[in-house]
DNA sequence: TCGCCATAGGTACGATCGTACACATCGCGG
DNA sequence: CCGCGATGTGTACGATCGTACCTATGGCGA
């Protein structure tokens, strides 16, 4: 009848749950929290319940909450920078990058705008404090590298610009984005 | 010996002042602190302090803190979208309006890239709540009928979006924008 | 001139937060 | 097989916050 789960343990004191990717599922469940309350409602209170772990768990991996807040964000850059390089690694030809580009613009990365309000999030530390810069930075640069395999350097800047630019604008602006006219901008962007 | 100020108070109890226009000092401080210590770091008791009003002034004039964000970015937004009318106004034909929006996104708009700061700090409480993107959307509106004076509305619309991915990246990146890259991303954009 | 009420000012309350800390548990090296 | 240190857990403390609320003041209409 029983579930053979683990050593069988005796209900003796409070569960405790050998948990090796505690911290990596801390900083996952510490993504979520930010998405849905933003990083002014995310406290380690907070992500300890969407992590299901206790309280003290936070004060054991992370040595405060600005460590926790810097490698929630290194690992969502990750994510979005590794998704970004996929996406545009399959073009062969410049037609195909500036459709993929076009792709990029026009479609979420990763879900329904979740990355949209991250971005933002860290954005707005990065414009206050010199340690997420460095972290805005890293990205940009990977963004550009990846612009680069496919075009020449400074239309890759513009580019990019254009994708920081116009994905904010779909994110603030409450009419959907006019495919069309992402298409007629790429074209003239690659235009030099 | 006597300052001449004001109906000569003797000191019974507190100091009350006559002050027609607290409220607006009050916005003005709240501004200040979201641009200092950025929203997470805005309290009623941090603005009161900055306004140098009591705390108890703040619950009075606004009825919660808000009230007291919605306003102080609606200023915000309304001084911002002024400046951008006014530095494109002065243009009459084309080429000086591509130069006008060349110095809109190389140059500070106000003082010490503070508005940089709030921006990001209004985007990230728009791209969470509804009320704050019309907000964005009443500024985004603003700032492409002062480009469609000059552009046809296909290029005003580009344009709007190269001017903030631009200064996004001039935000954020450590090394200062390359003005001759701006000039030509610009002209770039309007080679429709 | 007088009294009313919009405005100003001080303080207390309950909630929430970050963090510290004491204790429990058990994988694993010796 | 043992014990010790890495890891997990529960709780308490002091700080800060938003807000309510009561009192005091004095500009201004009657």
């Amino acid at each position: 009848m029983s579930e053979a789960a683990g050593p069988a343990r005796v209900d003796r004191g409070p569960a405790r749950r050998y948990d090796p990717d505690r911290r990596q599922r801390i900083i996952a469940a510490c993504l979520d929290v930010i998405a849905e309350r933003g990083v002014a409602g995310t406290s380690h209170r907070r992500v300890a319940a969407a992590a299901d772990v206790p309280l003290g768990s936070m004060t054991y991996h992370f040595a405060g909450m600005a460590e926790l807040l810097q490698e929630a964000f290194g690992a969502f850059t990750g994510t979005v920078a590794a998704t970004f390089e996929r996406r545009m690694a399959p073009a062969t030809d410049e037609e195909s990058a500036r459709a993929a580009v076009v792709a990029l613009i026009c479609d979420d990365l990763l879900g329904v705008d979740r990355e949209l309000v991250l971005t933002h999030e860290l954005y707005t530390l990065a414009a206050r404090e010199e340690s997420y810069r460095e972290l805005t930075n890293a990205w940009m640069r990977a963004s550009r590298a990846a612009l680069e395999r496919h075009f020449d350097p400074a239309t890759a800047r513009i580019l990019d610009a254009l994708i920081e630019g116009l994905t904010i604008h779909r994110a603030l602006d409450t009419v959907p984005h006019d495919r069309a006219l992402v298409v007629d901008a790429v074209e003239r962007a690659c235009a030099g």
